[in-house]
DNA sequence: TGCCAGGAAGCCG
DNA sequence: CGGCTTCATGGC
């Protein structure tokens, strides 16, 4: 199945921080897992990709996956003729950058996970509860093994001592609490979605270990809230060395997780951050 | 060895 | 509310 998009660029995606389950598997190819699948894909040219998937699971799966019915083309442009410098430069080295629509459960435990640890001890959490919990599986294309994430209920009724095995850290706990929100039905994600950004990033925070910015992670990457803006720490090194702690993401009202994106890669770029 | 990582909770003033 | 400390763990 190839795919022409001229702001579709798998390593700017897998390198972008809003996904830990895409890696490289060659020069311009990637391995993804989502849902219960494996994919393969390769940058065949600037703007066109290969993904080794039926069209039938394209356009059932993937096509939503990488968000490919909405125009990052025209916001890259419009960025590209604005007054801001920095984004401007972002926006073009970021080009390519799409805001996945992974699943909600996931990026709940996968952000939990994420605080206070740097992106390659990130995936290599997640990987180990993936192969603790997750189903083992084999790619009926490529014959290799992989493991799908685990479901609520797995997490849920998970001990603590194993997970803390998995040299998850003081973050075990958040895990199973929040897995038994989700189990329970306290938090909906089918209602998070349809409610507004701000009202999920609230009941979200009532889950203890999420925050403000675990929240707005969630929302931007886990309930495609567009409108989230998470503020870490490359963020905030943002805000205050390039903006002088002035910048409006209101400016960008809609879209300002994608802006954001923009931002955190870049400024990685600059300050030499490998994967 | 100390510092940092897509932070958050607890405590104190 | 704002600032400080602590929390597991790995990499450099």
């Amino acid at each position: 199945m190839r795919i022409h998009n001229n702001n579709l660029n798998l390593r700017q995606i897998a390198e972008s921080g809003q996904c830990f389950r895409m890696n490289p598997i060659a020069e311009n190819s990637y391995g993804l897992v989502a849902f219960d699948s494996y994919i393969e894909l390769e940058q065949v040219e600037e703007d066109l990709i290969e993904i080794n998937c039926s069209d039938n699971d394209y356009i059932s799966i993937w096509k939503e996956y990488f968000d490919l019915d909405y125009d990052y083309g025209s916001i890259v442009d419009s960025l590209k003729e604005g007054s801001d410098e920095f984004l401007r430069e972002a926006a073009i080295y970021g080009s390519g950058i799409r805001i996945l629509r992974q699943e909600p459960f996931e990026m709940l435990i996968s952000f939990i996970i994420s605080q206070n640890k740097n992106i390659p001890s990130i995936k290599a959490c997640i990987e180990r509860i993936c192969q603790g919990y997750g189903k083992k599986l084999i790619d009926d294309k490529t014959g290799k093994t992989y493991y799908t994430f685990p479901t609520a209920e797995k997490l849920a009724n998970a001990k603590q001592d194993d997970l803390r095995a998995l040299k998850l850290g003081y973050r075990d706990e958040y895990i199973i609490g929040a897995a038994r929100r989700v189990l329970n039905g306290e938090i909906d994600f089918d209602y998070l979605k349809t409610c507004s950004h701000e009202e999920a990033v609230e009941t979200l925070k009532k889950i203890r270990g999420i925050g403000d910015k675990v929240a707005n992670c969630i929302s931007l990457f886990g309930l495609h809230h567009i409108e989230a803006f998470p503020i870490d720490i490359w963020m905030k090194r943002v805000l205050s060395d390039i903006y002088d702690n002035k910048f409006d993401p209101g400016r960008y009202q809609g879209y300002a997780g994608i802006v954001q994106q923009y931002m955190f890669y870049y400024i990685r770029y600059i300050n030499g951050v490998k994967s």
